[in-house]
RNA sequence: GCCGGGAUGGCGGAAUAGGUAGACGCAACGGACUUAAAAUCCGUUGAGACGUAAGUCUCGUGCGGGUUCGAGCCCCGCUCCCGGUACCA
C-alpha cells in the first residue's frame, strides 16, 4: 500500500460516523453526567462557499467536543445555517432564482464541505432559520415580546395582561376607555411596538435598517448604499428598557474584554441631571441633559439641535430668515457631511435667552448642529470653560467663558476638563466634581428646577424591514389601524411562495418603502376574523431576528410543543448558558447583544432557566494572506504570482528583497483579511484533495494561538503533514501493511516521555493551546521514531491524544490496533505522577543573574548541598574567584543563582 | 482624539506563577541513502568577537528609564501596527 492513504481513510472514517451516527447527542442522555454544550456561530449559506479562514472556528469547536467526549462529558455540538436575510435573497436576486431554491443549494454545498473536515456535529440536529418549523417559533417569541412589558419596579418583562389588571385597579376611568384607546396606552408600553420614528432608509436596498447596521460614513453596513434619516411607522423592540442589565450582566459573563467594553459602549450609559432653564417669553421650560451638573453656574449660552421642536417657537423675528436657512442647511447634509466640516463649528442665535437657574444670568439660546436631535433631550447647557466643543463654539462666536473648576497651576490650556476645586459656584465652591454634582442635583431636586438622571446611547431595536426574505410578523392590522396578533396556534405564519420577490428599490430617498409582501395574493393577505377583514403586517423581520435564539432550539430541535422542552433546557443551559461559543468579533454588538436582550425577556418570563446565553465566548483570530496589486492597484491572482527569479510568490512571500510579478507586470505586495476582494482566497477543497484534511486541521491549529489573526502560508502546510505521514510509517509498515504495535512492555524512558506529554496535552487542551499541543504531540513522536515497534501501552495513548485533532488517521490506527468501536468515547489518558518525578535534578547556576555553568543532583539533594555543588562547579568558580559572596538564592528545581559583589 | 489589543531569529510562533529566551514547525545550509532525483533519516542555524579545537566572552524579546539577586513577563515615559469608536453634552 502506498504511504499515508488519507484520501481512503479519510473517506471512510467520514462515512462510517455518519452511518452509525458516532456524534448523536439522544435527548434522554444520562443527566447524572456533567453537560458540555459547544457552540459556533453558524454561517449564512452563501453561494462562493468557504475559504479556509471560515473553518478555523469550526476545527476548533471540534477539537473542544471531542476532547470533552473523551472526558466523559455529555456534549451538545450541533450547527445550522443562518439563512434569512439580505445576504441570502440579493444572492437570489443577482441570480434570478427563487431564496428558497438557493438558499437550499448553498446550504447543501456547505454542509458537503463542512462534512469533508470531519467535523463531529449532531447532523439531526442541523437547523436553518428559514425552516418554517423554526421560524414558528421566532414568530411565536416575537408575540411573546408583544405581549410583555417593562415593570422598572421588579426590573423584569411581565405579561401585558398583568398591566391591564394594575391599570384596572389603578388608574381612574380605565374602564371607560375604548379598546383603542387602552391599545394605545399599552402600545406605550409593549416590548415590541409600532411608532413612527426618523430611521435609517436605504432606498437602494429598498428597507430601512437597525443603527447598528448603519457604517459611521452612513452607509448601509451591507453593500455599502447611501443611508438617509426619515420617518417612518415601523415595529421597535424596547431593548432600551433592558440597558441596566445588558450592561451590568456582562459582569458574570467570561467573555474577551474588547468584546464587553463594546458592548458597554454601545449601551452608552451617561450618569447626570436633567436641567430646566425658564425661557424668556416662554410657559414651558427648556430641558437639558449634562453629565456635569457641578458646572451648571458656569453655562454661559445653551444650543439646541437644529431639528428640536422648540426652534420654530422662540426664534425671534429678525433671526428667522437665518436660523430658516441653517436649519435648511443641516437638514440637507448627510453624516459624511457633517463629518468632513466637524472642524469648525457653525451655528445661529435665535435672538431668545434663557435664565440659569444657578446664579440667574440671562443667557443666550443658540442652534448649532454639533448638538444631536438624538442623544438627551437634543439640547445642551453649553459650559465652555469645562467642555471642548463648548469652548471652540464659544471662540468662534466670542460667547462668554467662566471657569467653574479651578485648573492645577500652569495649566495653559482651553477647556479644563480634569477634576479640582469648584470656584465661582456660590455653595458648591471647594468641592469636588464628584461632591459638586451630589450636591447640587439635590439643589435642583429641591428648587425644582431637574433631577439627577441617567440617559444612554442605545435607541429601541428598529425590527421591520421592508423585503421579502424573513420572518413573517404574526401581526394582522384592522382596517381602522387596529393591531392584532395571530393566536398562538395559528402559527407559523408562512411566507407566501412569490414569483416576483424583488424588493423595490429606488435611487430616490423620498420614494415611499413598499415591501414585496404587499403584492401577495390576496389570499394570504387578508383575514378574516368574526366577520372583521385584517390584512397582515407586510413588513419581514430582520436577520438578526432567526439568529437571535436558535442556540435553544438546538436543545431540542424535534419539538413541536414548544421551542424546547423545559427538562432539556435545562439541562443544557443551566447554569451559565453554553459553554463555549466560539465566532468572529465582528458580531460582538449586533448579534450578540440582541441574543441577550431576548434570551433575559425569556428568563423573565420564564421560558429559560439562565440569566445569560452564553456563559464563556471566545474570538477566533482571522486568517490573513499576502495579496498583489498592479499598477492600476486592482488585485490580482494571488496564486499566478512569481517573483524576480520566477519562483511562486506563495514560497518566498515572507522573505525579503523579492520584487514580484504577475504576467511579466510588476505587482505590489500588501497583507490582508483572506477573501475574494483581495483574490487571496484559499479553499479547503485544495487543501484537502492535497494533504487530507486531518493535515488541514492540523495546520490551521498549528499556525498560532486561535486568538490571534495569523498569515496563511500554504508553504508551512508540508511540516504537519510531514508529522502525519511518520506517525502513519511508524505504525503501519509500508510494504505489508502490518501494525507495527507490540505487547512488549515500555521502558521507563518511554514511560517518562508518555506521561509528560499527556500532562502537556491535557493542559494544553483544557487552555485551548493547540498549536502547543501539536507541538508536544510532534515531540513524542521525535521520541519513539527509532522503534520498529511500538509497545502497545504508549502507542494507545498517544493515538488517543492525537484523535481530537487529527481524528480520521487516529480512528484507522485504532481499529488496526484491535478495537471494534470507534474511539470517539473512549477515556482520555490520565498522567500517573510518579512518572513526572525526575531521580535527577539539572540545575541552572547563575552568577549575578548570568548562566555560567549546570549542574546535575540527585532529587533528594538538599538545598545546601545543591548551592555548595553549584558554588564548587568548575565553570562557576571562575567567576567567584577574588569577590565576596553576599547571597545565594535556591530556586526549588529550576535554578540557584550566587550574588557576588 | 478617546478606549482596547499587540510588537520575540530569515518566517509562523514557544516560554502556563518574575527563574536556562528562541520549544515545535517552515525556510536555508551540510551530510547519509540513491546511477540520479523525489521521499526519508542525521546534523547545523539569534547577532558578534576570540580560539587550531573543545570552548569562552559580549550583546540580544519595538525605543528610553526604573524595581529586583534575576525582567520577554512588573512599574513609568514614548514609537509604530491592528481593532473599536467618534461633536453622546
Amino acid at each position: 500500500m502506498s504511504e499515508y492513504p488519507f484520501q481512503n481513510i479519510e473517506t471512510k472514517w467520514q462515512a462510517f460516523w455518519e452511518s452509525n451516527k458516532t456524534f448523536r447527542t439522544p435527548s434522554d442522555v444520562d443527566t447524572s453526567k456533567p453537560k458540555y454544550y459547544v457552540l459556533d456561530m453558524f454561517p449564512y449559506p452563501s453561494g462562493v462557499g468557504l475559504h479556509v479562514g471560515h473553518p478555523l472556528g469550526y476545527i476548533a469547536t471540534d477539537i473542544v467536543s471531542r476532547y470533552k467526549r473523551m472526558n466523559n462529558f455529555n456534549v451538545l455540538h450541533p450547527m445550522g445555517f443562518d439563512a434569512f436575510g439580505l445576504p441570502a435573497e440579493q444572492f437570489a436576486v443577482e441570480h434570478g432564482v427563487h431564496p428558497r431554491i438557493t438558499t437550499e443549494k448553498n446550504i447543501d454545498n456547505m454542509l458537503r464541505q463542512l462534512k469533508a473536515l470531519g467535523l463531529s456535529y449532531d447532523w439531526d440536529r442541523k437547523l436553518s432559520t428559514t425552516d418554517v418549523d423554526y421560524y414558528k417559533w421566532t414568530q411565536w417569541i416575537f408575540l411573546k415580546l408583544f405581549n410583555s412589558w417593562y415593570d422598572e419596579e421588579q426590573d423584569k418583562a411581565r405579561p401585558i395582561e398583568e398591566l391591564v389588571e394594575i391599570f384596572a385597579d389603578t388608574r381612574p376611568g380605565w374602564s371607560l376607555l375604548s379598546t383603542a384607546e387602552k391599545e394605545h396606552v399599552l402600545e406605550g408600553y409593549r416590548l415590541a411596538y409600532l411608532a413612527e420614528v426618523p430611521v435609517n432608509w436605504c432606498p437602494a436596498l429598498g428597507t430601512v435598517l437597525a443603527n447598528e447596521e448603519v457604517t459611521n460614513e452612513g452607509r448601509s453596513e451591507r453593500g455599502n448604499y447611501p443611508v438617509y434619516k426619515r420617518p417612518l411607522k415601523q415595529w421597535m423592540l424596547r431593548i432600551t428598557s433592558y440597558a441596566d442589565r445588558l450592561e451590568e450582566d456582562l459582569e458574570d459573563v467570561n467573555w474577551p474584554e474588547p468584546v464587553k467594553m463594546m458592548q458597554r459602549n454601545w449601551v452608552g450609559r451617561s450618569e447626570g441631571a436633567h436641567v430646566d432653564f425658564v425661557v424668556e417669553g416662554q410657559e414651558d421650560k427648556l430641558r437639558v441633559f449634562t453629565t456635569r451638573p457641578d458646572t451648571l453656574f458656569g453655562a454661559t449660552y445653551m444650543v439646541l439641535a437644529p431639528e428640536h421642536e422648540l426652534v420654530d417657537v422662540i426664534t425671534k423675528n429678525d433671526q428667522k430668515a437665518a436660523v430658516k436657512a441653517y436649519r435648511k442647511e443641516a437638514s440637507g447634509k448627510t453624516d459624511i457631511d457633517r463629518m468632513s466640516e466637524s472642524k469648525t463649528k457653525t451655528g445661529v442665535f435665535t435672538g431668545c435667552y434663557a435664565i440659569n437657574p444657578a446664579g440667574g444670568s440671562r443667557i443666550p439660546i443658540w442652534i448649532a448642529d454639533y448638538v444631536l436631535m438624538g442623544y438627551g433631550t437634543g439640547a445642551i447647557m453649553a459650559v465652555p470653560a469645562q467642555d471642548e466643543r463648548d469652548w471652540e463654539f464659544a471662540k468662534v462666536f466670542d460667547l462668554p467663558i467662566v471657569r467653574t473648576v479651578q485648573p492645577p497651576d500652569g495649566f495653559d490650556g482651553k477647556a479644563y476638563t480634569g477634576d479640582g476645586p469648584a470656584i465661582n459656584s456660590e455653595f458648591l465652591d471647594g468641592l469636588r466634581i464628584d461632591e459638586a454634582k451630589a450636591r447640587m442635583i439635590d439643589w435642583l431636586e429641591a428648587e425644582n428646577h431637574g433631577e439627577g438622571t441617567v440617559t444612554y446611547k442605545l435607541r429601541d431595536w428598529l425590527f421591520s424591514r421592508q423585503r421579502y426574505w424573513g420572518e413573517p410578523f404574526p401581526i394582522l392590522r384592522g382596517e381602522d389601524g387596529s393591531v392584532r396578533a395571530v393566536a398562538d396556534d395559528e402559527l407559523p405564519v408562512e411566507l407566501p411562495p412569490m414569483e416576483d420577490f424583488k424588493p423595490t428599490a429606488s435611487d430616490d430617498p423620498e420614494a415611499p418603502p413598499r415591501p414585496p409582501l404587499s403584492r401577495a395574493p390576496e389570499s394570504w393577505r387578508v383575514v378574516e376574523i368574526d366577520g372583521v377583514k385584517y390584512e397582515r403586517e407586510l413588513n419581514t423581520m430582520p436577520q438578526w431576528a432567526g439568529s437571535c435564539w436558535y442556540y435553544l432550539r438546538f436543545i431540542d430541535n424535534m419539538n413541536d410543543e414548544a421551542f424546547a422542552a423545559t427538562d432539556q433546557e435545562k439541562y443544557w443551559m443551566s447554569p451559565a448558558g453554553v459553554d463555549l461559543y466560539i465566532g468572529g468579533v465582528e458580531h460582538a454588538v449586533l448579534h450578540l447583544l440582541y441574543a441577550r436582550f431576548w434570551h433575559k425577556v425569556l428568563f423573565d418570563l420564564g421560558y429559560v432557566s439562565s440569566v445569560e446565553p452564553f456563559g464563556r465566548l471566545f474570538n477566533q483570530g482571522y486568517i490573513q494572506a499576502y495579496a498583489y496589486r498592479d499598477e492600476r492597484g486592482i488585485a490580482v491572482e494571488a496564486t499566478k504570482v512569481v517573483n524576480q527569479d520566477g519562483r511562486p510568490a506563495m514560497d518566498v512571500q515572507d522573505q525579503k528583497g523579492q520584487t514580484y510579478f504577475y504576467e511579466g507586470q510588476p505587482v505590489s505586495q500588501e497583507y490582508g483579511k483572506m477573501g475574494k476582494s483581495l483574490k487571496n482566497a484559499v479553499s479547503p477543497d485544495e487543501i484537502n484533495d492535497q494533504y487530507g484534511c486531518d493535515t488541514l486541521r492540523l495546520y490551521e491549529m498549528y499556525m498560532g494561538p486561535l486568538e490571534a489573526s495569523k498569515p496563511w502560508n500554504t508553504r508551512d502546510i508540508v511540516g504537519v503533514n510531514r508529522f502525519l505521514r511518520r506517525v502513519w510509517r511508524n505504525f503501519i509498515q509500508d510494504d505489508t501493511d502490518v501494525i507495527l504495535v507490540s505487547d512488549d512492555p515500555a521502558t521507563d524512558e518511554q514511560m517518562r516521555l508518555l506521561h509528560k506529554t499527556i500532562a502537556r496535552m491535557t493542559s494544553d487542551m483544557e487552555r485551548m493551546s493547540f498549536n502547543t499541543a501539536i507541538a508536544a504531540l510532534i515531540e513524542f513522536l521525535s521520541g519513539i521514531v527509532s522503534l520498529d515497534t511500538i509497545p502497545r501501552s504508549i502507542a494507545e495513548p498517544f493515538i488517543l491524544m492525537l484523535a481530537p485533532l487529527a481524528p480520521h488517521i487516529s480512528e484507522e490506527i485504532w481499529q488496526r490496533m484491535g478495537h471494534e468501536e470507534s474511539l470517539a468515547y473512549a477515556e482520555w489518558p490520565e498522567v500517573d505522577e510518579k512518572w513526572l518525578v525526575q531521580d535527577m535534578l539539572k540545575l541552572v547556576v547563575q552568577v549575578n543573574g548570568k548562566v555560567r555553568g549546570t549542574i546535575e543532583v540527585p532529587a533528594d539533594t538538599s538545598k545546601e548541598a545543591i548551592i555548595e555543588a553549584g558554588r564548587t562547579n568548575e565553570k562557576v568558580i571562575r567567576h567567584l574567584e577574588g569577590k565576596e559572596i553576599r547571597r545565594e538564592i535556591y530556586v526549588p528545581g529550576r535554578l540557584i543563582n550566587i550574588v557576588v559583589g
